[in-house]
DNA sequence: CCCCTAATTGAAAACGTTTAGATTTTTGTC
DNA sequence: GACAAAAATCTAAACGTTTTCAATTAGGGG
């Protein structure tokens, strides 16, 4: 009663051998039907629970896979986190999530930590590209997938979105419209999703010929207030742009309160696109067209790449997954005739 | 090379017992300055990781917390979660996320996993407050605290956010500014939210020897839609209220939008506050003036109340905290003169 | 009723730690 | 340099499983 019941408790009270009971715990079959109920039967009796330490040490299996994010806080990772908590729930996998707040040294103690407990695998949003701090990782031989960001120094699966195609099916929406003056405002050209965006405007503009005029093109650093200020320089344009397309959440956030602080017309004097889903996105009045990002999807994805390396122990080539945004068309941009 | 070094093999290549080695990892002293180098370096030549599943075998602790939560794509939770994990992070803990999606049955799976995997305690917002599908924590005397919502059917460390005061904050504010025609968005009353902050609302109004109007007092669901519902009945009465209290985030969305719809002036014909901080509130025009949830810190109380149950087996009185919102003047109220 | 085969069951050895309790080494004192 | 006390180290026994291989039992054909 005080400590807890044990399996040899178990099979001293069904009068078999732990041996026995192990086989029915498992499932493993060939234990006569009447001997496996009088063991399930003392099993409920003493209110039997399994030790996983003790199973772990034995099979050299967790069913437990790590996850590690640079930020819990932001909205986008927990969205991935449910996708990955779904598959890994129907497989019979737990998750241990840990957050780095963007901290290298952070995520190494994570991920010595993750390997102590024996974790079968890893997903990971790493806080830094470069990857050196994670050669434990690759000592160990743990199977990696990489979520969002890629992982320079280690080949491992990775899960991406692609942001060329998302900004190009933004841009070329507004070009379909009638649009030839689009501005982009841009995020920090030295990490992948900002310039990787900046391609797909170039790529958009390029495929239906339109000349890239440098004037559209705004620099900004993925913040609130780059945004708004970048607004506020196409505002003073001569040649004012009649569409914006915006690299991501904040910046948006920004726009939208220059595009009011300054009376421009959202969705009548200038249309706009959005990278990313914002919470206020179908509150704002006409509500904002945006390109969405699957999170569900690339949660559910990252897992089943890891499920597949964990089964197979041997060498799969690296594999790389983008997954296709999607372009949720709300009422922010509108026809444009000269 | 091939398969992980044991403790075994450190001591072997350091020419000492594995108690020796083991001391040292354990920081337990005892150990001459010399041997210990000698066992450092052999540790760090042989890439040595100690098991925490061997180590959970003897010891009986994991130094992990399991942490149930109801949806974790609401973001009150992933903001809770990062307390908890901060401070964990301090003790040395580490956290188990496991989300329910709402279900009590997904929920005592969880626990059983977590129970298997020998949590040292549990802090769990439960998908159903009545609490007897959590019987199995309290056989087993893993220490839980209950965050958000309480668990009727079993004594626990609670951690809430005083709705009742909350709610008294807001209107008091309002009544402080001069309204005497304060309408509120009710919430479900069979639910504690609702029902506390309704409370907390007539005892601002008594105090102030505010008779109170039953035709101010509007029902809704927690939904938007019965928010919007709420404000424009509320719009409809001869004796308009001249301010509003809105008992959630997503009733305050709907009032937004009906507010907007009817033309009724937010911050001018009419004063507003909301329960909860939304993503909106700083976004619209006047910003909006709220009563904020201190999630970062319900989730270190939380925690701290569960460290101290590890800590000290014996039973303590259980405890309840109550922590006091946060009103958060912006600019959707002013001054009301007769 | 006996023997052979197949189906069950059991005994015992890991897995990698921690931790008493025993043993050895060191240190200090005379 | 001998002796006791203190410090350092070691031996060995758990912890609760899984799993191999051996032993036992059941089933069936003759």
């Amino acid at each position: 009663m005080d400590s807890k019941p044990n399996i040899q408790d178990v099979a001293r009270l069904a009068d078999v051998s732990i041996a026995t009971v192990s086989r029915v715990i498992n499932n493993q079959g060939g234990v006569r039907k009447q001997t496996e109920e009088r063991i399930l039967k003392a099993i409920e009796e003493l209110g039997y629970i399994r030790n996983a330490a003790a199973r772990t040490m034995k099979s050299r299996e967790t069913k437990t896979i790590g996850v590690i994010v640079p930020d819990i806080k932001n909205p986008f990772f927990p969205l991935v986190m449910a996708g990955i908590e779904q598959k890994a729930r129907e497989k019979d996998y737990f998750t241990i999530l840990s957050s780095t707040n963007e901290s290298p040294i952070v995520e190494e103690k994570i991920i010595k930590n993750f390997i102590e407990r024996g974790v079968d695998g890893v997903i990971i949003t790493t806080a830094n590209e470069n990857g050196g701090h994670l050669k434990l990782l690759k000592e160990q031989n743990i199977p990696v997938v990489a979520v969002d960001r890629i992982i320079k120094s280690f080949d491992v699966d990775t899960v991406l979105v692609d942001n060329v195609k998302g900004a190009y099916q933004a841009v070329q929406h507004l070009i379909l419209q009638g649009h030839r003056n689009i501005a982009i405002i841009c995020g920090p050209q030295n990490t992948t999703p900002g310039f990787e965006r900046y391609i797909g405007y170039k790529k958009a503009l390029e495929d239906y010929n339109i000349p890239l005029d440098e004037s559209l093109v705004v620099q900004g650093d993925f913040g609130e207030q780059s945004g708004y200020l970048a607004t506020k320089r196409l505002r003073d344009l001569r040649q004012r742009p009649t569409a914006i397309f915006s690299s991501n959440n904040l910046m948006t956030i920004g726009c939208m309160k220059a595009l009011e602080e300054l009376n421009w017309k959202l969705g009548e004097e200038v249309s706009f696109i959005g990278f990313d889903d914002v919470d206020i996105a179908t509150f704002l009045n006409p509500k904002l067209t945006v390109v969405a990002r699957p999170m569900n999807t690339v949660g559910e994805i990252a897992f089943m790449f890891l499920y597949e390396r964990i089964q197979f122990k041997g060498a799969l080539p690296k594999r790389q997954y983008s997954l296709p945004p999607e372009l949720i068309v709300r009422q922010s941009c509108r026809l444009w005739e000269k």
